[in-house]
RNA sequence: GGUGGGUUGGCCGAGAGGCGAGGCAACGGCCUGCAAAGCCGUGUACACGGGUUCGAAUCCCGUACCCACCUCCA
């Protein structure tokens, strides 16, 4: 089985078959920059990344773009609001999502193209599609796209311009048709004069669907592969995108792929219902990757609800992998298995177990993905317990680990090893003082003396330190927050 | 009104005509001085009403309810 992807403009899933072959072009609509990254941006952005991880792993050459929408309605008004320039207003939040995102341990995108950074190419796309007569000027600064110009349009969404609910807008006075979106945005007065740029037509600024058009031509070409983002902005969005594309007279977007929602008490988490909760707040609340596991563990298409109790099942699941990973390490230390020190892993040179890899060429199945890893978990601990052979253990932990890297949760990632672990020092500090404890403890214990051997570990846990006596004297944890 | 998606055991969540995915929780056993961790075991669920079929959670028809988009939205 090779590699097969939903796609939702067709609803098929189907086999990949790259427009070039060994290489897949990718191009994932960002954020628009005016305000902080909230936990539904994250898991959009997981979702891909995810993708790309396994597209990887599959021996393809990824390119991945993803825009950055840093100019817009919003960001204007809110930067006005704020008493901001809109520019620096834009690339404080453009700087919050490249944090988050690499916290959250995603690979970088190989071009994070602005908006406001391809003007010269905005204005090409727009001489071609009027050329074409797919596009006219307003004569007051503005250009529209022709929707009736483009019998194909709607598409992408099976919709008919015709069935669509009346928004009561009132129509801008430039329009031909009220159908007609907004190539580019004339300049109005009471915006500032940086956030506006000349062109044959007069002084605008772009209009959000070309951007993506324009963007996606210049890094990835005429015809890409695969186009994807938010299951919300396939319309308009990602309609107008295809409608100025294919009305350019370009191939486009090969394959569109959309990721579900995140939601709360079953309700898209969003600012309009005002339920987001913000990815800072998240991250200070749970461990990081508790969060990239309770995001990433469904199916990309479907609703992922985000609430306690997903949280708590996520932090119980990450501490078992991660209590597996390091007690197969330490039993490996010191031997030739001895696991690789994390930036050296090479967890492409694993075999992973069939059915995880026919679980995500099943169009990324994580939730089957995911019960394969627990089979082998299981499988492992049972090893351990037993004191299986240094080799069976290594191969074991290895397999794990590559697993889960896929999902960007290798317990004994480099990205994870700072997480709460605290500083060095630190921890060989503490660790003395445990270890004080625990011998005290053993004595205790050697003596038969329960009572103190008891009070001993209630006083560690109390510090929330866990200890686990174990064939080969007691080992110690730091236990989880709750 | 239009276009899609959905309703699975206490909870989460796959699957998609016959074989109880998996996880969390719970309970029992093993291990342990007792625990913890770990391992093993225990649950016959698929919104409702019809139909097709030897056989339906899965296909068909109908009904109800939920969600997303049709306006900025990841």
């Amino acid at each position: 089985m090779t590699l097969h992807l939903h796609d939702t403009a067709t609803r098929t899933t189907t086999a990949l078959t790259p427009v070039r072959e060994g290489a897949v072009s990718l191009y994932v609509c960002g954020p628009t920059t005016q305000g902080g990254p909230h936990l539904g941006h994250l898991r959009t952005f997981l979702a891909f990344d995810v993708l790309v991880r396994w597209l990887e792993r599959s021996g393809y050459a990824v390119t991945h773009v993803r825009n950055v929408t840093d100019i817009d309605d919003k960001i204007l008004a809110k930067a006005a609001e704020n008493d901001a320039e809109w520019w620096a207003w834009s690339l404080r939040f453009e700087r919050d999502f490249h944090a988050l995102l690499d916290a959250v341990g995603n690979r970088r995108p190989d071009y994070e193209p602005r908006a406001t950074g391809h003007v010269p190419e905005m204005i090409a796309f727009m001489e071609r599609l009027i050329e074409r007569g797919h596009a006219y000027p307003d004569g007051r600064g503005s250009v529209y796209f022709s929707v009736a110009s483009l019998p194909e349009y709607g598409a992408l969404t099976r919709q008919s311009p015709e069935d669509m609910q009346d928004s009561g807008e009132e129509t801008e006075p430039g329009k031909r048709d009220r159908r007609d979106f907004a190539l580019w945005k004339a300049a109005k007065d009471s915006e500032p004069a940086t956030a506006s740029w000349d062109t044959p037509w007069g002084r605008g600024r772009p209009g959000w669907h070309l951007e993506c058009s324009a963007m996606s031509l210049k890094y990835l070409g005429e015809t890409f592969d695969i186009h994807g983002g938010g299951l919300d902005l396939r319309f308009p969005h990602h309609e107008n995108e295809q409608a100025q594309s294919h009305a350019a007279g370009h191939g486009f977007a090969q394959r569109w792929m959309h990721s579900g929602m995140l939601t709360v008490d079953g309700l898209k988490m969003g600012k309009s219902l005002d339920n987001f909760v913000t990815a800072a707040q998240a991250l200070a609340e749970n461990p990081v990757p508790v969060v990239r596991l309770a995001l990433v563990s469904g199916h990309y298409r479907a609703n992922v609800e985000y609430n306690a109790s997903s949280l708590r099942e996520a932090k119980t699941v990450w501490e078992r992998f991660g209590a597996a990973a390091r007690r197969a390490a330490e039993q490996l230390a010191g031997t030739e298995h001895a696991p690789a020190a994390a930036p050296d892993v090479d967890h492409g040179a694993v075999e992973l177990p069939a059915e995880f890899t026919a679980a995500m060429d099943d169009d990324l199945a994580v939730p089957e993905a995911l019960a394969v890893v627990h089979r082998e978990l299981s499988a492992l601990n049972a090893l351990l317990a037993a004191g299986g052979e240094a080799s069976e253990v290594a191969a074991g932990l290895a397999r794990l680990r590559a697993m889960l890297d896929v999902l960007g949760l290798d317990p004994l990632g480099a990205q994870w090893q700072d997480a709460g672990a605290g500083d060095e020092t630190e921890h060989h500090a503490l660790d003395a003082l445990v270890q004080a404890q625990l011998s005290a403890r053993a004595a205790a214990r050697a003596d038969k003396d329960w009572a103190r051997a008891d009070e001993i570990r209630d006083a560690l846990t109390a510090a929330g330190i866990r200890v686990e006596d174990g064939a080969d004297g007691a080992r110690w944890t730091l236990a989880p927050r709750s």
